[in-house]
RNA sequence: CGGGCUGUCGUAUACCGGUAGUACGUCUGUUUUGGGAACAGAUAGACUGGGUUCGAUUCCCAGCAGCCCGACCA
């Protein structure tokens, strides 16, 4: 898709109604604005606008990935049983899909990539002088949840960024982890919810300093976590104890409780996996070490889903400025020629600045469906040309997330709206 | 995986052991146009399989699918 569509051209279109069999506010009003299309519980495709979305937040994922060092490729979804059978996983793990052919072999299809990626490292990666790394992708995960829900927030089939890191020490690793809080934290402010999502500390088992969530305040949250406004920290409640406050240095009566959503993780793993596979390096002294390990992982069908959840008014959604599908949403209301021809001229001169924008140019709908719809789908931005504006002798701006528009020039639209 | 609920045009719903109705959408046409317009016409539906019955979309059983609560969630 270029940078500007006719609504009249998009191939989806909106619903007034949401479907039965959806409860949540972003599957609802992804649904209802064409963004997504379910396919059966938990599985979704995106659709012309959904996927712009998908896109956009995939590109600021992988830029700040290419910052913090780390080199992208793609691994495969099939993956051998062998590799799973070496981590104890083809069995151990029960959210795996196994799939076989008519020739009775047997494959996973991939939850993760550990056990792809850690193979792949062992045929590169020998001397010191080879580390650190960090490799990641932009993936499509497989899991058999028990239970999808929550719209895109918890599916079957997931669109993930998953990257790895590689150190000769558990130093190196310590200092690569600090960093990657940071590029995480950039991150979602980029896509716009930076200022509800906390660095929250969780682990499973043992407490440990090096494995961290980053949660996203919204109601439709699966995890309770207790949030210090103060320092901008939380605790995930299953990690929760007296014991866990005081190596924290935090206070139990500055927590407030919040149900929230994990858009992002970053873990230890130590030699975890690559201890099953041998994964090791020689040294400057000619002795052989195993290879620390970190991974770092977004679901981005996930964010998508929260920035919704999180943003969205009763009339729809309103997304951030970074990843919406379009900057403008264009508005044509009434068949009057003048009009029409008016809206015609203010659409090509935005496309000829390079703005995105939609532009409902849709014959014989009513202004308020029009507004209705520019509601529902969300664009930071609205512009009407009508009989109203022109006897204005402008256009008239709003933004989403307020009331009241204005009266603007077309060069002042311009040249608010150029990137 | 334990528990609960539900499957009727594309969507949302109604009625019924005996011709399946309405609204929205969609399509055609006319009139409308600043917050989901009006009229006329058209379109399209009982999850699957078995059982009971003269007759099942309706009752029973099984399967499948979906939703909700819980458990689980590298």
């Amino acid at each position: 898709m270029t940078n500007s569509m006719r609504q009249s051209k998009l191939f989806t279109k909106t619903r007034k109604e949401a479907p039965s069999d959806e409860v949540s506010k972003n599957a609802e009003l992804l649904i209802r604005g064409g963004f997504i299309h379910k396919e059966m519980a938990g599985v979704y495709s995106y659709l012309p606008l959904g996927l712009k979305v998908l896109r956009k937040i995939e590109n600021i994922v992988r830029e700040e990935m290419n910052k913090a060092g780390g080199q992208e490729i793609l691994m495969s979804a099939f993956q051998p049983k062998e590799n799973w059978e070496k981590t104890g996983r083809w069995d151990g793990l029960d959210v795996l899909y196994k799939v076989s052919d008519s020739q009775g072999r047997e494959v996973a299809l991939g939850p993760t990539h550990e056990e792809i990626v850690v193979p792949i490292l062992k045929n590169y990666l020998t001397s010191y002088k080879d580390l650190p790394k960090a490799l990641y992708q932009i993936q499509d995960k497989f899991r058999m949840e028990l239970r999808p829900k929550s719209g895109i927030l918890r599916g079957r089939e997931f669109l993930m960024k998953d990257m790895y890191s590689f150190h000769a020490s558990q130093e190196d690793f310590e200092k690569f982890y600090e960093q990657m809080e940071g590029v995480y934290k950039t991150l979602f402010e980029r896509v716009g919810i930076g200022h509800i999502t906390y660095l929250t500390f969780a682990s499973g088992g043992t407490f440990s300093k090096y494995s961290h969530e980053f949660q996203t305040i919204t109601s439709a949250g699966e995890d309770t976590i207790y949030v210090d406004e103060g320092s901008g920290i939380a605790i995930n409640k299953e990690v929760m104890s007296d014991e866990v406050l005081s190596q924290l240095n935090m206070v139990k009566e500055n927590l407030v409780e919040r149900k929230a959503i994990e858009v992002g993780n970053i873990f230890d793993l130590k030699t975890k996996y690559s201890a099953p596979f041998d994964l090791s390096y020689t040294d400057d002294k000619g002795e052989k070490h195993p290879v620390v390990m970190g991974c770092y992982g977004i679901g981005l069908g996930r964010l998508m889903g929260t920035v919704v959840e999180a943003l969205a008014d009763d009339k729809g959604i309103a997304w951030p400025e970074t990843i919406a599908p379009f900057k403008l949403h264009l508005l044509s209301l009434g068949e009057d020629a003048e009009v029409l021809k008016e809206a015609e001229k203010v659409y090509e001169s935005l496309e000829e600045a390079g703005i995105e924008v939609l532009f409902d140019d849709r014959a014989g709908l009513s202004a308020g469906e029009k507004f209705s719809d520019a509601d529902l789908l969300g664009m930071p931005y609205r512009a009407v040309v009508s009989a109203r504006s022109m006897k204005e002798h402008g256009i008239e701006l709003k933004k989403r997330i307020e009331d009241k528009g204005k009266i603007v020039t077309l060069e002042e639209l311009i040249k608010k709206l150029v990137p």
